[in-house]
DNA sequence: AACTATTTATAAGA
DNA sequence: TTCTTATAAATAGTT
């Protein structure tokens, strides 16, 4: 029975053992979000939190005020668990991200849903097929409007997956699961 | 001398006291931005954290190593105003994308920078060009697959974006003021 | 800012 | 993963 005899600390430096750091970081990550999310019930201050996971993709939370005062103070906690700050985590990246998808079925409607979607990136370089162009010609101004215009389309997108699958429910489920990386 | 009983923990609800709060404040942000860098140096994960103060115009930084080591001590202060807290989640975006700049370099140059991005969108259905084709008729995995690769043009762009603009490096800097309350 | 009683957080071990 | 436990850190109140 040999006490291993450190506990509760230990030295700060890259953890070697993957289970153990990975064992290290969802706890800590649980505790990082529980701090924020004290400070802001507390102190009434804006926080916001991303986290990647050690092994790429893991994310976030941003606990604004609207999620304070809204959801923080009328949702008494059930339980002292710490699944429950997972929870709200959950249901506040769900209301964000509503907002935003009602916003883009309006949007997507608007568009009639087709066609126009491609003609935002063609008209990023007049009406010359962008692909066409040797892309290494077109200038950062030119680059940087596709990329705005592929973002909208991913967005649209992303609209109509949504609408189709009832998946922001599910997706964003995973997306703030508590599971190891 | 009456002993006020309750130390080391108190009720989660908005302080009321105003010097309290700020005192309280100021130790909380400082132990989240500890525990935030701990987590990057035993976990190598990235981490970015932003906190307002309860009088709203405090800013706080993202612990990022990649950032830390290249531009925390860059850009000095500018302002405190309110309205960073999107300019801070835009940034935090930025950081997202970052991530993935690195691997995204070398993806496009192995895709010769151009032409294929577009084959990979039309490839999502056939041969045939997704834009023509009813939109609506697309099925959920159809759907899927086309954002799928809109994210990987986009972030083709991006790291093309990256690569001419260097600007993410001054835009990150921006996010990683420090600034008391 | 420093101190201290108390509560949390943490790493191991199970 | 979840629980337990020994130890260390964080916190609020105090000085």
């Amino acid at each position: 029975m040999a006490r291993r005899q450190t506990r509760g600390r230990v030295e700060m430096r890259q953890i070697e053992n993957e289970k153990e750091k990975l064992v290290s970081f969802s706890k800590r990550r649980s505790n990082i979000y529980k701090k924020a999310s004290e400070l802001v019930t507390l102190c009434g201050s804006e926080v916001g939190v991303v986290i990647f996971s050690p092994t790429g993709n893991s994310f976030a939370h941003p606990s604004i005020n609207l999620f304070a005062n809204r959801f923080l103070n009328q949702n008494p906690p059930q339980n002292d668990g710490a699944d429950t700050l997972v929870e709200s985590y959950r249901q506040l990246r769900i209301i964000e991200l509503n907002q935003q998808h009602d916003e883009l079925v309006n949007k997507i409607r608007a568009d009639k849903a087709r066609g126009k979607m491609l003609k935002q990136v063609t008209e990023a370089r007049g009406g010359e097929g962008w692909w066409e162009a040797p892309i290494e010609e077109l200038n950062l101004e030119e680059l940087k409007k596709m990329k705005a215009r592929m973002e909208e389309l991913g967005q649209n997108l992303q609209s109509l997956i949504n609408q189709r699958d009832r998946g922001a429910a599910a997706v964003l489920g995973e997306a703030s699961n508590q599971r190891s990386p």
